[in-house]
DNA sequence: TCAGGCACGTTTGTATACAATAACCCGATC
DNA sequence: GATCGGGTTATTGTATACAAACGTGCCTGA
């Protein structure tokens, strides 16, 4: 191997909204490809509304914007589509999907189908030591939210990573990997994550709170079709919440 | 693992289309780009068996042999990992997706709960005329291949057709991208599509037409709930059905 | 004035060249 | 004898050049 040609290779690392962490220049390796990492901003970005719906993304204007070249740019596209946030047309290239607010309340459907079969699975196949433990931490740290009968300042993220946690461990537990891949879709819907959910309401939060409750006590009661059922009516509880939050505060859905 | 020969590329898929049709050359303009062609005739190479599972998809040996460039071969690649059908480690490639028996039968809890959801929309929405014609069409015809009693020979392709148009018309009439979206995905998984459920089975065949009768039935009355159980127990049979067939017949998984 | 068409520019689609990473082979060393 | 290390090779990752397609605006002609 010749070691000798000097090799100019000017990429530098960009600034999107960040820049898209490439090399191992900061902390960890976990993402390899600039595709990935492009992925990951695009992704980002999209969620955090930073291009209207129906906006066009132009595929050179992006690659110029990350210093990146078009082909990773186009690699990103390309999974975003898949992952239902970007639309594409063939020779028109790519746009922020638009999505009105009857499909986004669609969303809850499917998640309300997914998540009551991944909690009968739960339940059918049983939890693991581990996912118990989990389930019992992230319940517990709820209770203690709730307890104090009034939302606090920092107790709604909170709230929401209790959230996932439960129903991650859920998912993890159905051991179905389709079902996780579908789900992940559906949490990628920049409005319908629960992340986005407005946990302003302590009575509903609270009932929010009873409901894992339930689940995990039905899941660890082998109770299968229950933990279905709950689970169903927990994320059709959530589509309704959304909906009156769509309904009432108008702009709040610009997708 | 490699035995013997360091590059162990003896065993080739015996045909492949020599070429994908580039431009609109041949007959129908409906695919567009190369890409896509690309992605359809790889889609069909795995879903016919062409490569093994765990195969692994050199890019540039597949476009050697489709007459392409690495470029749309990549995208195809990418889009079929999206869909499932095939994997992909960094700096390693795309490999031929292995889902073992367990994997294949849990494909069914998410269709019959996805299909369920669907069923219960499309009841809840109401179908359309064309929706309704082509559903009694449909019925009528798997009527009458049933009522003649016995398998013939080419009945049972034509049962799956009308299966399949049955499941679409419900699907179109539920108005949810998603669902439709995450289906697709389910049938393109190379077992589990209805298609290659053998009808051998002529008492099951009439079942499993019944059933269309009557979730057809509960749409039209318009019962959600009893639409949505209807079509989850007839994905349920299906999927018991398969599994007897895999655990039955031993080689016909070779997956 | 308006319709049609042609030329141009923009943007995507594809091909190809090059860089980087991971697997492999072989030899050296403990 | 087994393991570690360097160098080699095969394969993927990225960049870039070029071709094709679509949209646009101007010009021409009736």
């Amino acid at each position: 191997m010749n070691t000798g040609s000097p090799r100019p290779s000017p990429r530098q690392p960009a600034s999107f909204p960040r820049a898209v962490a490439k090399g191992r220049a900061a902390g960890k390796a976990a993402v390899v490809t600039l595709a990935q990492s492009v992925t990951d901003a695009l992704r980002k970005a999209i969620m955090e509304g930073q291009f209207q719906p129906d906006e066009r993304l132009q595929e050179e204007l992006l690659a110029e914007r990350l210093n990146v070249s078009r082909t990773p740019i186009r690699a990103a596209l390309h999974g975003l589509t898949a992952e239902g946030l970007v639309e594409y047309v063939p020779n028109r290239g790519y746009s922020v999907r638009r999505l009105d607010a009857g499909q986004l309340i669609a969303v809850f459907d499917v998640r309300g189908a997914l998540e009551g079969v991944a909690a009968r699975l739960a339940a059918e196949r049983g939890m693991d030591e581990a996912a118990q433990a989990q389930c019992r931490a992230a319940l517990e740290e709820g209770d203690r939210i709730v307890a104090k009968g009034r939302l606090l300042s920092g107790d709604r993220n909170r709230f929401s990573e209790v959230n996932a946690l439960l129903h991650e461990a859920v998912l993890r537990a159905a051991d179905n990997s389709m079902l996780g891949d579908m789900l992940r879709v559906c949490y990628n819907i920049p409005i319908s994550s629960d992340r986005n959910v407005l946990w302003r309401d302590f009575g509903w939060l609270r009932r929010s709170h009873d409901d894992h409750h339930r689940i995990f006590d039905a899941i660890c009661r082998r109770e299968g079709a229950r933990a279905e059922q709950l689970m169903r009516e927990h994320v059709h509880s959530v589509k309704l919440h959304m909906r009156e939050q769509i309904e009432g505060t108008a702009p709040a859905v610009r997708a």
